[in-house]
DNA sequence: AGGTTCGACTCGACCACACCTGAAT
DNA sequence: GGATTCAGGTGTGGTCGAGTCGAAC
């Protein structure tokens, strides 16, 4: 890995691909991964600017810098002067997004353009972002849908996170109050159901139980600057007006093809650079020494996923989980990590701070967690098949197994009854 | 407003036995 | 040290019943 594109080896890598563990320049990235449906799930980020070699996962305003958490550490960490450097967690993102979107995404390093059509932004509905730790993604066959679009969360500052930030919305709030003014994002939008973005200070509407999670989302520093595609995609633009007409800014918000039961999964969370300080942060005043298990358990790369319940408007689960894949039922099961943030007033949070009853909003996270706790579904993960097959087919009396031929109740085979 | 009743719901215990694990040989 | 034997522990699913909670009265 180094500054070459590991693809094409002539251009300067840009992106970090995780599944690939390879560099690649925005061009390669957009080949490379518009192959196949597979590929367009790998999950790439910056490269860090310093080390050439890991995933970039904050942008320091200061030196302009993109870095990987150790360089972070080794640049702000160690530092009193550079430690007061305002940090920002830069997005990771799957699918194929077009260069409007990642300008989006990485506003502060890239502004870029959009290239116009191609296959790729045909398929722009089933872009994913992922901001970092927590994966968003939306597209027509994902039921884990995701709506944050910010691309930036304060990381020096834990204050910033109990800011009330923005989220999207699915439901009817009129738009003129909705969106942001420097999103650019088209105003004429009909379609309701879609999700909208909501500004600071708006009341979150209740089918959605947890806007706690999505105050953590800054817009400030979106903007659609499309100078430097050129360096950027090694290829000229021929229309940037295509990029709104193909929907380049429509799917970055999800105001393509997300269905309203997607868009209800919100999944908001600090993202993981500063997750993992926040976690290391709350360990010592956790009281719920679980909870603080469970969330470090997921350091390395949790994704936070909201799955809508059908017929259950207004709830999610919520869940988390490693690259792996793999967790174990105690790890859903009220994983502590979710009543933390639910709580939406962690130990390290401030008063609030437009000096509301603090006592109010808790007692209303307080009572969405208890929804949530309440319809929350524990799966039993089977550790041997071969005893799941045998119980599977065991003979049994009220429920119980019973010896091999004695008289049973039920027959997991028949269902039969031998009296 | 406080107490009682009732229905809905959750969760642990129970059962037999093949399989797993670790100690002993 | 490796192979074998043995004993004790574990996990599996459907049902029951105790306990909890909220709504209705």
């Amino acid at each position: 890995m180094g500054y070459v594109c590991d693809f094409c080896g002539e251009q300067r890598s840009m992106v970090y691909c995780r599944s690939d563990a390879a560099c690649l320049c925005l061009s390669c990235d957009r080949n490379v991964h518009s192959a196949n449906a597979l590929s367009k799930r790998h999950s790439r980020t910056l490269i860090c600017e310093r080390c050439n070699s890991h995933p970039a996962s904050v942008r320091c305003a200061e030196e302009r810098i993109s870095l990987c958490q150790n360089c972070d550490w080794m640049g702000h960490g160690t530092s009193t002067s550079a430690s007061t450097h305002k940090r920002q967690t830069i997005n990771s993102y799957s699918g194929c997004p077009s260069a409007s979107e990642l300008s989006s995404i990485w506003s502060f390093v890239l502004n870029v353009p959009s290239r116009g059509e191609s296959t790729c932004e045909q398929e722009l509905g089933l872009m994913s972002i992922a901001e970092n730790s927590a994966t968003i993604s939306w597209g027509p066959t994902e039921n884990n849908i995701g709506q944050n679009a910010s691309g930036v969360v304060e990381v020096n500052d834990r204050r910033e996170i109990a800011k009330p930030g923005v989220w999207l919305e699915t439901s009817s709030i009129p738009e003129s109050s909705s969106v942001p003014n420097n999103l650019d994002q088209p105003t004429k939008s009909t379609n309701t159901s879609l999700p909208k973005l909501y500004c600071p200070g708006t009341k979150c509407p209740a089918p959605y139980e947890d806007a706690d999670f999505y105050e953590d989302f800054n817009m400030d520093e979106m903007d659609m600057n499309l100078e430097h595609y050129e360096e950027l995609f090694g290829v000229t633009l021929n229309n940037s007006e295509e990029l709104f007409e193909n929907g380049g800014i429509d799917s970055l918000f999800g105001t393509k093809d997300m269905s309203a039961a997607d868009s209800n999964c919100q999944g908001a969370v600090a993202a993981e650079g500063s997750s993992v300080g926040l976690v290391n942060a709350i360990q010592p005043a956790c009281s719920n020494a679980a909870s603080a298990d469970s969330m470090m358990s997921t350091k390395t790369e949790p994704v936070l996923c909201f799955t809508p319940r059908a017929g259950v408007p207004g709830h999610a689960n919520l869940s988390f989980s490693g690259l792996t894949g793999e967790s174990s039922p105690g790890d859903y099961q009220d994983c502590g990590a979710s009543s933390m943030l639910l709580m939406g007033e962690p130990p390290w949070g401030p008063p609030c701070p437009d000096g509301s009853s603090p006592s109010g909003n808790r007692s209303d996270a307080v009572m969405r967690y208890k929804e949530k706790k309440k319809t929350r579904k524990f799966e039993k993960k089977v550790r041997y098949a071969s005893r799941k097959a045998r119980a599977d087919v065991r003979r049994r009396v009220k429920g119980r197994f019973v010896k091999a031929g004695d008289a049973y109740d039920y027959d997991p085979l028949s269902h039969t009854r031998s009296f």
